[in-house]
DNA sequence: CCAAAAGTGTTGCTCGTACACCCATGA
DNA sequence: TCATGGGTGTACGAGCAACACTTTTGG
């Protein structure tokens, strides 16, 4: 998309416009979480002592954000059903050659439909990685979800099509680490009026069935990345 | 920081270890902002038509944060106050080789001092700029200051050591592009706790003068980034 | 009838918003 | 004395947190 008419006014400090020693290996990696039976889970490659995220060279002419999804395809079969960048980090490979990593948050709901492609398993966030740099990925990719968890419908990517208000909640309370009121998650929810109720009741124990909602798109307001008084009224 | 010991188990589509021609130019840019007679400019270099963000390309051994903090010192002979990554995005170069840009967003209070050491110019951040990617970076930055304004304290770094009550609020009118009431918009940054009164007032008027105050450190809460009910209380 | 999960209301507090007047100074 | 910006209080509504019992079902 050709731009970078103005490259050596002030700072270029590549004159020549050649690459030569100025160039970088790229790689996209993703932390792809999934919710099941209570619990937050990582999709993990090469299982066991060298456990590390999915990951991808990126190669001339494509997009960071298309590699970004075929990672996730690739290790399980299907597409995200969220994802967005999340940091660069600049790290060494061999202590030869430096290397620039660009990392990504996904999410996936359904996980079980298309099972791991590769050797991809799925693993508690918390237990061992085999790169450092893998860490810092997850541990940032926690701190955004939670964040998001509050001004965002981010929850919903992590759940089937429809779901129970018990399910929803058990989904908050895995990411977030505590519970919740259950009186006080149903009241926010419920009020901010994003459920669309099912006719429909899932019945599975010996105990009153739940009622299934869906999720009512066109309601997710990205918008929410400002403060209360920052975009509506006040004057 | 020997790492990447598991690079070709599953994803690594580069099995000889080498890069050859999955390598790129990466570069470092930089959406530097102060405040100045209640405008918000933008630091740019190559002025007029083709004015863009100042910028370093990235050299191996380098890392990223301190690329983008010599972006910074070259611009303006100085640290910024404040600085943190905003996003990367790949891009072209002569439509030839394919490169990539990882931006930050900088602050700076008194920019007056160390006046421009280059070329760089202070504008408007709505004016035109000469790169395509230069308007998406610029335009994230501004989304991410207005939305960091509310829960952090991010506008102390915009300002000079002391500073009145009206100067920081004009800071964040001319962030958030609207008027404040005075009333409200006192009490919570004084019920906040954040400020330090000085004993010294600013008189520059044929009027009343006004209490310096003083930014209160150790008070940066970025853990702000988490939801009302998702750190404290709630059982 | 009993275990087990679903479902339901009220109260107090914090925080954001709207709104108008007196104070201190220099000229 | 007057023009200019500095400084102050109150009342309403919205939203969050704390808290316990009844309902429906399968076995």
């Amino acid at each position: 998309v050709g731009e970078e008419g103005a490259l050596n006014t002030v700072q270029g400090s590549n004159p020549s416009g050649v690459h030569g020693e100025e160039s970088f290996a790229v790689d996209v990696r993703v932390a792809l979480f999934t919710v099941a039976e209570g619990e937050l889970l990582l999709a993990l490659t090469g299982g066991d002592h060298a456990a590390a995220l999915p990951r991808q060279t990126l190669r001339p002419g494509a997009s960071l954000d298309n590699v970004a999804l075929g990672v996730v395809r690739t290790a399980i079969g299907s597409g995200p059903d969220y994802i967005e960048q999340l940091y660069t980090l600049e790290h060494t490979i061999d202590g030869d050659h430096d290397a620039v990593s660009v990392s990504y948050l996904a999410l996936i709901g359904t996980h079980g439909a298309a099972s791991p492609s590769v050797s991809v398993s799925w693993a508690s966030p918390s237990g061992p990685l085999g790169a450092g740099l893998d860490h810092k990925v997850v541990d940032y990719a926690l701190v955004r979800l939670r964040a998001k968890l509050g001004y965002t419908n981010i929850a919903f990517n992590l759940l089937p099509e429809s779901f129970t208000l018990t399910q929803l909640q058990t989904t908050y309370e895995v990411i977030l680490g505590r519970r919740l009121d259950k009186r006080n998650f149903r009241r926010r929810i419920t009020a901010s009026g994003i459920l669309q109720p099912t006719a429909t009741h899932l019945r599975e124990g010996s105990h009153r069935p739940a009622a299934l909602y869906r999720f009512s798109r066109d309601h997710d307001p990205s918008s929410y990345l400002t403060p209360p008084w920052a975009w509506g009224a006040e004057r």
